[in-house]
DNA sequence: CCGCATCCGTTACGATACTG
DNA sequence: CAGTATCGTAACGGATGCGG
């Protein structure tokens, strides 16, 4: 069957950690950057990264982001075929925090990372 | 016996890739925060956070990041015992982003997280 | 006691095959 | 093309043990 519950379990009242809930895994804030680096992106355009998420991985993140709304589909009552996956505007709010990412990975990890670009 | 090796698969050579592969799961940026908020935390006092971390998951990711220079003991020389954790430069950088995944949280995860504070 | 390490059941992930 | 089903593997989570 399809149709997860799609529920998350929050751990405290704490805003950082509700954030962590929801963002705090290896692939969600990905997708994300995907989206706000190159605006829609089909399912295969998304898998096609270079960090080669699964199939099965990408279909879970993307039912849940879109569920929290912060991703959405291109074309709402179109077939899922050609129908691309887009930010919303709570998704483009987190420009700011991947920005601040890349700079802070650029600073300080480079000495573990020595290709990180 | 102890001592794993403390290395880190990454992904790909983008900054967010690689901050992701280090920051990017439940607890890592938890423990940034207590630090953050809090100064220099025993081990217990972490545990104690009302997240619930357990005690394996705790020592595992204190490890990585004591690797990554991002924590470090108080006392470097003395005993584990009552020896606290404090973040190093490379982790107070991080406050910005923690702040930025708050301030976020507040604003587009309410409707799903009614007692977010 | 405190700071972990070990054991072990449960859950999530990851690769691949498969379906509409 | 956009997912879903399956299954082996890795990570997690709780309980407990043990050294200092």
């Amino acid at each position: 069957m399809a149709s997860e519950i799609d529920a998350v379990d929050w751990r405290s009242v704490c805003p950082i950690s509700s954030a962590l809930d929801v963002l705090g895994d290896k692939w969600s804030l990905l997708i994300i950057r995907d989206l706000l680096m190159h605006g829609p992106r089909t399912y295969s355009e998304l898998l096609a990264s270079p960090e080669h998420i699964s199939t099965n991985i990408l279909a879970s993140r993307l039912s849940l982001l879109t569920y929290l709304r912060l991703i959405e589909r291109t074309h709402p009552q179109a077939a899922a075929r050609n129908n691309a996956y887009q930010v919303t505007e709570s998704g483009a709010a987190l420009r700011p925090i991947l920005d601040g990412l890349a700079v802070w990975a650029q600073s300080h990890l480079r000495d573990f990372h020595g290709d990180i670009v």
